[in-house]
RNA sequence: GGGCCCGUGGCUCAGACUGGUCAGAGCGCCCGGCUGAUAACCGGGAGGUCGGGGGUUCAAGUCCCCCCGGGCCCA
């Protein structure tokens, strides 16, 4: 036997629900939970760490972190063993960035001047400080993840395990050093992968110059090359044109310009040139070989040196026709493409840039200049020796650093790098494995992507981050790569208590080759490697729970945002690939990004952006987690004061619904639910949709369709519960049959409090808050989080009642609108309904679900027929028919329709005097005129009745009203008639 | 320049993968009902060239192609 209590009346998420967080925190739900579910099959989830890079999350971070909890929920609700290890990103420039700002800092001198170890413990408090502060935040908006646990990048279990895949991909011959041209910001002083330049291009203006170069031997002739970066002149190595493409020879003045045919128009434009003669033709492979002399050999000794290697060569995919001469002035040290083309001549490749973006000494005249100050200094000396053909500018899209701005250069530095290009077949094939949600979001983007893949370089020259676990002897150039912090004790006998630098640069210890010194490379590594190894590096695998590994290995479960494909999704697989062969994950949710309500990005610097305590303050933590969940996850979705309100409602529904239900229940003994034998259509209806929404919702979960689960607890609870069953179940719950009535009941109970665990998963405060309130017993478990999610009856589901039930409805609501239109109102019963349709399941539904029909149609008979020819009947359509409502009032209907309008206005003056329903009884006496006299004498039981009255009198004056009477007069259709209502005591 | 996503009533969004009931919902608007869920609840109505054009098909919002607009990613 269950009971149930009474919910309050009045919705008020505001004060609940920081008392529901309260109680799961000091009630330890949580843990207590996970130790609940320990040994059950295990679901592992995987969190994408996000970036504590400031003390309150992104609204669209609460999303990313809601998705993740309805899933969670919904796991440990099918009684999995979840594990929901938060995570966190902490390395990297953006934290030593806003570091280097609150000190004042400009240039990694200062922080070396400062002091490494003070400058990492800086880093580490702000990454730990803003992580707190976040995770605070995710708690507000009931996510349920191990926060007491999380796996943080910068603890030294982590490092550990990131070391031991370095170690792991150097022992597989993958990791080297090379020396390449690489995207470098001079202010940070490091180098920037291809993923950090793709964040930020800008628009920047530089000079757009054409330039000659002196062909060896001839006096007038010029290849004549175009630039916007006049700095990588002085590492000018060579010349690429395009081998099948035309080039002309062209006479300006005395003087003979080469290039190619298809610029020559837009060029000599340019320039402003009009008087010029095209000389010769030939196609650009004719040129090949062709050697040249350096415009600026004097003012730079490397030019000097390399006199007998300028040359032109060919390329055909880097010389377009698109802009410039089809003359590609070419440094290998300054760009990727020339040093790719260098290396198929076998070109030497230079670069006489420091790390600080200035010319060395190797630049002769330029040394010391900042790179692209020195620009207007090149162009004028390239003018003062004639060089110079014509001198423009441009606005470009720019690579700038995405931490700092500052424009990129690229130069030519030593780093290590990880080999992936043989990889890209098995990458593909792995990534093939995968289930993404949506498809697309793999199959096509991912793949695209994967297709241009390079080589990975992970090496950093920064700060804070993982130490790049690589000693090299000084001496002979030993190299040793360790694994853990155990192995550097081993070697060095120290034991270090923080792997970070600069304490891990300290440790230096014999080359067992030579006896020189082994000492560590100083680079950091890429943050991606960071991110990349969580799958294993967040439960401290290798060196602890080795043998519980391969029970969660891969991963079940991730989620992220379409940003994602290139980031972390990728760098998963690529170091899933790379140390264990295979994609680490199986399921991929990808989600959209939040956008403002104009649909524009949210960023804080638009003053676009919506706190997340700004939320809570406006609305419930349940209406912003509906209102994320209800949404197609993959899509942009706009952040909507307006529709989180409209969801605020909804949910306000929902309250309702419980406390409706729990009105009716309240104090009853509720047995089991009854056989499906014993039940009404309607019952056995409610049944059936309660079991469809449960198997909905498990298959939307299932699905990470998280949008359709969502959807389907509200409709069923609105839809179905608010805007039919209960409507019908009033009446019968109060009926005089008693195993009726308590039948009702036991279903109601039944269907809400199954409902609830499935509530949970969206909207967890407010099932709680229900759940505690009105449906725990003593012997419950303490919170709605333990309840399991039970498995859907796949025998109570009637799809054809379900669907009888949408006929009955579309009848139902043509007879309304027969109705308004012929100006019935809906309390005055008529005669009868006649129902036109050919659908049989129509037919079935009247006849099955008549008294549905009956009570909502507000009609005292109902049945399939032919049109009728005779009387006055107002009609309708619906999908599958017509109705017809006989509209000739006789006796019966008359007297019915006052009858309801004398029971309403006692129940307002019930109301009116304050008393309870089922509890206190009253007296009622009428006087009015004779019609009146008969409705109440021929419906006399169930005025009674519906306003628990012990006496329903009519009387023919005041006088035969005890004293004590609350007297009332009223107008019913233009006619006087008083009421009078006494409580009995 | 390439790839991907989106464009459905006034607003916010479902439906599209697996073509086939008259394209749905919520909000807003208009009308009405209920009055023991009541600072609630319920019903009805108006309102849509499903961005535009072409094609495939007996049948297209749904599949294909082109274009326009918005966005993201890459170059």
């Amino acid at each position: 036997m269950s009971r149930v209590r009474q919910l309050p009346r009045n919705f008020d998420p505001r004060k609940y629900e920081p008392e529901i967080l309260r109680f799961w925190e000091e009630a330890r739900i949580y843990e207590r939970l996970r130790e609940a579910r320990k040994g059950r099959r295990r679901f592992h989830f995987l969190d994408g760490p996000p970036y504590p890079s400031s003390d309150t999350p992104h609204p669209g971070t609460v999303w990313n972190k809601i998705i993740k909890d309805s899933v969670l929920r919904f796991r440990r609700g099918e009684g999995l063993d979840v594990l929901d290890k938060p995570g966190w990103d902490t390395h990297g420039l953006p934290i030593e960035v806003m570091t280097e700002k609150a000190l004042g800092f400009s240039s990694k001198k200062d922080i070396e001047e400062y002091g490494i170890d003070k400058f990492v413990m800086k880093c580490k408090e702000l990454a730990s400080r803003n992580l707190e502060s976040m995770t605070g935040h995710f708690k507000e908006f009931a996510v349920s993840m191990d926060w007491d646990h999380p796996y943080r990048t910068f603890e030294n279990e982590y490092i550990e395990s990131a070391w031991w895949g370095v170690k792991k991909i150097w022992e597989s011959g993958r990791l080297y050093e090379g020396e390449r041209p690489v995207h470098w910001c001079p202010r940070c002083e490091t180098v920037l992968s291809d993923y950090e330049v793709s964040e930020s291009y800008k628009d920047l203006m530089d000079p757009s110059i054409y330039v000659k170069f002196k062909i060896w031997g001839k006096g007038n002739e010029y290849l004549l090359i175009w630039t916007t970066t006049p700095w990588t002149l002085p590492g000018n190595v060579a010349v690429m044109v395009h081998p099948s493409e035309t080039y002309v020879k062209v006479r300006v003045g005395d003087e003979f310009l080469i290039l190619a045919k298809a610029r020559l128009q837009a060029v000599m434009e340019e320039a402003g040139v009009e008087d010029y003669e095209v000389v010769e033709e030939f196609e650009g492979r004719e040129l090949e070989g062709l050697r040249y002399e350096h415009p600026l050999e004097d003012l730079v000794p490397l030019q000097r040196e390399l006199r007998d290697v300028h040359r032109v060569v060919l390329s055909e995919e880097y010389v377009t026709m698109e802009e410039g001469s089809g003359c590609v002035h070419s440094a290998p040290g300054h760009g990727k493409e020339d040093f790719e083309v260098g290396r198929r001549y076998g070109l030497p490749v230079v670069s006489p840039v420091d790390e600080r973006g200035r010319f060395t000494e190797d630049a002769g005249k330029y040394a010391g200049l900042q790179v692209r100050e020195a620009n207007n200094v090149i162009i004028r000396d390239l003018e003062e020796r004639g060089a110079l053909f014509h001198k423009g500018t441009v606005i470009h899209k720019y690579p700038v650093c995405w931490r700092c701005d500052t424009p990129l250069i690229i130069r030519t530095t030593k780093q290590w790098f990880v080999k992936l290009t043989d990889l890209r077949e098995k990458l593909l094939e792995e990534s093939g494995k995968v289930r993404w949600v949506p498809r697309w979001g793999g199959e096509r983007r991912f793949r695209d992507w994967l297709l241009g893949l390079e080589d990975w370089i992970i090496s950093r020259q920064r700060y804070w981050g993982i130490p790049l676990p690589v000693w090299r002897c000084e001496k002979c150039g030993h190299i040793e790569v360790v694994g853990s912090a155990s192995e550097v004790e081993e070697r060095s006998g120290i034991r270090l208590e923080d792997l970070h630098r600069p304490w891990v640069d300290e440790v230096t210890w014999k080359c067992p080759k030579c006896g020189g010194v082994m000492r560590r490379v100083p680079d950091i590594m890429d943050v991606w490697y960071d991110s990349g190894v969580s799958f294993f590096a967040s439960v401290g695998y290798p060196h602890r729970h080795k043998e519980e590994f391969s029970e969660i290995f891969p991963v079940d479960f991730i989620t992220e945002g379409h940003d994602q494909i290139r980031g972390w999704f990728f760098s998963l697989l690529r170091m899933g690939t790379l140390l264990f062969n295979r994609v680490p994950y199986k399921s991929v949710l990808m989600h959209g990004f939040m956008l403002d309500e104009k649909g524009r990005e949210m960023h804080k610097r638009l003053g676009n952006y919506v706190p997340p305590p700004e939320i809570i303050k406006k609305v419930a933590r349940d209406t912003f987690r509906f209102f994320v969940l209800t949404k197609v996850p993959w899509q942009d979705l706009r952040f909507s004061w307006k529709g989180l309100r409209e969801m605020e409602r909804r949910l306000s529904v929902v309250w309702n619904v419980y406390v409706f239900g729990t009105t009716y229940l309240r104090d009853k003994e509720l047995g089991a639910l009854p056989e499906r034998d014993e039940l009404d259509p309607v019952n056995r209806w409610v049944l059936s949709k309660l079991n469809s929404m449960m198997r909905r919702i498990r298959e939307g979960m299932n699905e990470y369709h998280l949008h359709v689960a969502s959807n389907e607890v509200l409709s069923f609870l609105i839809d179905d519960l608010s805007h039919l069953y209960l409507r019908v179940a009033r009446k019968k719950l109060r009926s005089k049959d008693e195993s009726e009535a308590d039948r009702w009941g036991r279903v109601l109970y039944h269907v809400l409090r199954e409902a609830l665990p499935y509530l949970s998963i969206f909207a967890p405060l407010m099932a709680e808050k229900i759940y505690l309130e009105s449906f725990r017993s003593e012997d419950d478990p303490e919170s709605v989080n333990f309840l399991l999610l039970a498995e859907p009856d796949i025998g109570a589901i009637d799809e054809e009642l379900e669907d009888m039930m949408d006929r009955a409805r579309s009848i139902v609501s043509a007879s309304g609108y027969a109705r308004s239109n012929a100006g019935i109102k809906r309390r005055q019963p008529l005669r009868e309904m006649v129902v036109v349709t050919e659908d049989e399941m129509t037919k079935k539904a009247v006849e099955t679900l008549r008294e549905v029909i009956l009570a909502e149609a507000n009609v005292r008979d109902v049945r399939v027929g032919d049109e009728p020819v005779k009387g006055n009947w107002a009609q309708a359509e619906f999908n599958s028919g017509k109705v017809f409502l006989n509209l000739e009032l006789g006796e019966e209907e008359v007297l019915g329709g006052l009858a309801r309008e004398l029971t309403r206005r006692i129940q307002l003056m019930r109301k009116e005097l304050g008393l309870t329903i089922g509890l206190e009884r009253i007296e009622v006496y009428v006087q009015g005129d004779d019609e009146f006299r008969r409705a109440l004498e021929r419906y006399q039981d169930e005025i009674a009745w519906d306003s628990d009255a012990d006496v329903i009198k009519f009387v023919e004056s005041e006088d035969e009203v005890p004293g004590s009477s609350f007297g009332k007069e009223w107008e019913i259709d233009g006619r006087r008639v008083y009421i009078w209502v006494r409580k009995v005591e």
